[in-house]
DNA sequence: TTATTATATACGATAAACCGCATATGCGGA
DNA sequence: TCCGCATATGCGGTTTATCGTATATAATAA
């Protein structure tokens, strides 16, 4: 992944915001990101598949649902931007994350798997 | 400075190139990044007034000169996303560099003095 | 003052990003 | 099969980015 690459992803509020949460939880679909960021689906849909397209994020359905992560192999750098970002963002990751907490009815991960 | 500020600033190639050269050599004028990257002069120009109006970068006059450096008050988390980048773009940057050296007649700085 | 060099900016054109809304697709349950 | 929920995508419109070209501003030197 080239640097502009990466930037560009990284230069909407919106995909921040889901690059963070999904960093720090490992793994959310859809749903729950449209109600974490209070946003609509198809805008959070696009950008998840503009971060998908990028290589920064990886996807895998379960059923009904399509969960989102950290492409498993990305280079260190790309995660210690990251990494700086959610310090940087640090009060807006924690109010996404707060929404997030006070869903009810998550969808439950069953062995997220081998890839 | 927010971090989608910073990210839409590098988010192109050659705002990437000159922050990164700035960052390397300390203090540059546009001449000499214009012959660096080898991009006409009102674009360069307007990619360093963006780069100043988001605060990355600071500007000063010596003569018919214009040098333009890091801003000295940048948060530590900018600071450390610049070090990342140079890394992952090293290649690019050494031939920016190479070029950069290969510029006879380059401005002399007098004392950069106090801001 | 006039000419020259360095830099900034205005203008117009093209392209890219982003969004809302509607709709398609995919899956599971009745 | 038919319905409902979750997700993706197509379309059209609006904004924003980027660029080339031309020109304005600023400093220096003759």
């Amino acid at each position: 992944m080239r640097p502009t690459e990466l930037f560009k992803a990284l230069a909407d509020e919106t995909r921040v915001r889901i690059a963070l949460l999904v960093a720090r939880e490992s793994e959310l679909c859809v749903c729950e990101l449209t109600e974490a960021l209070e946003q609509s689906q198809p805008k959070i849909s696009r950008h998840l598949a503009q971060l998908r397209s990028i290589g920064l994020l990886q996807d895998r359905r379960q059923g009904q649902w399509v969960f989102y992560r950290l492409h498993p192999q990305l280079p260190d750098w790309v995660l210690d931007v990251l990494r700086l970002t959610g310090q940087a963002q640090a009060s807006n990751l924690t109010q996404d994350l707060q929404r997030l907490e006070l869903m009810g009815d998550r969808p439950s991960r069953t062995a997220a798997c081998c890839d």
